[in-house]
DNA sequence: ACCTATTGATAACG
DNA sequence: TCGTTATCAATAGGT
């Protein structure tokens, strides 16, 4: 219809295009209406132009959604069930994981060993073993970098103290002097205390990851309180 | 168009009204396939007649999911996505879990390190020796356990060897005679070297949970390997 | 946006 | 549901 027969092809002239868009849109979405009104049917269209502007049509009465939701019906199975259960699959092997670590965790805690074969607790025992020479010797190595650093600080303020002494021609006073040697109980002292390795003396609860604090408020506060999480 | 111009209101004759959909929603179905075709446009439609039948039409290259997520995404506010945004959520404070709990696990490993503090160091090491000596024990009590068990079968073999030799009245064959107290090597050997600790020859890596073997196949082998899991 | 010649859709009927 | 056809509606091309 109209000023000659046109092919049903792609029009490629843009503005042609668009034009015919318009329209022929409003053409569809008047059947539509007339549809739902003359026939008591329920309607719903959504279009995209070629530009990605988008129009919808629905009969009174009901929308979108609605008409998704009883077309879903219709058909017998969700459209969005196969993503979704996809995401239950990834979720529940999420969680399947973490399971798995915590029991790692409280294994490594030297909890929950019952479920475990010999050469299992002989092999977590050399590697606990393993991990805990690792650790010493990483506080052996900080506290002596940390010791190293105060006595590079002491040394170098003494030396500026005495400069200053020396420029302002002053004689030193007793009361604000250093002292070169620290007594025992000093820095060295410190360290060797570091070494004497895990006491008795508890005084330290090792729980959560530190260098990743930004979680801590969230569900849990330690390893143990993640079995509370029931997600899904 | 037809034989007469008819007011825009329901049609009253069920017959003519079911006649009246079917020509009409057939007519709307090929001006949408027009539209597609002509204008480069994506269009889909869902139709229920008033007797309950569905019919949908939707644009070639895409379906009706894709459409409608389109149309979600363009009206910004989306009418299933909400829950699917909740699963996100859940999903991605799983991952961070998870990716904690696998600090967690390195760290008791000795490796990572450098990220805590002194007293978090501290705190760790008294955490391992102290599961170092928890795994000690439990590793004593299984071997000792297991070698009073194997004690007993050994006896109660042996009685049984002998009632046997008595009621046939047979006499004893050196080559297939119990001994009682078996040579250096033997269990009570076997838990000496167990208690031994754990020793440089690590033979035996612990890794995985062994009480839950059933996800070994899936994405990891290993604690460490759970780095390369990448989800959602 | 509007106009209009022309083609397309369809109401009524068989 | 299918075909026919007189009639009305949609619209292509131009302004």
């Amino acid at each position: 219809m109209g000023r000659g027969k046109i092919e049903i092809k792609r029009i490629e002239n843009a503005t042609n295009r668009q034009v015919t868009y318009s329209k022929r849109r409003s053409g569809i979405m008047k059947k539509a209406r007339e549809l739902t009104v003359l026939c008591d049917a329920q309607v719903a269209i959504i279009m995209f132009s070629s530009t990605g502007k988008y129009h919808e049509f629905c009969s009174t009465g009901t929308d979108i959604k609605g008409i998704f939701d009883r077309y879903q019906q219709a058909i017998g199975t969700s459209l969005w069930i196969e993503q979704y259960e996809n995401m239950q699959r990834t979720l529940s092997h999420l969680k399947d994981i973490n399971r798995n670590l915590r029991t790692e965790i409280r294994q490594r805690m030297g909890e929950d060993l019952d479920a475990l074969e010999f050469e299992e607790l002989r092999g977590l025992e050399q590697n606990v073993d393993a991990a805990l020479k690792e650790v010493r010797q990483r506080k052996y190595h900080v506290i002596t970098t940390q010791t190293e650093t105060y006595k590079k600080k002491v040394k170098h303020s003494q030396e500026a103290y005495k400069n200053l002494q020396q420029e302002l021609g002053m004689r030193e006073d007793p009361a604000y002097g250093f002292v070169d040697n620290p007594a025992a109980g000093g820095w060295d002292g410190v360290a060797a205390v570091a070494m004497g390795g895990g006491s008795a003396t508890d005084m330290y609860a090792f729980r959560v990851v530190p260098s990743q604090p930004n979680l801590h408020g969230m569900a849990y506060g330690g390893s143990h309180d993640l079995r509370h999480l029931r997600l899904g």
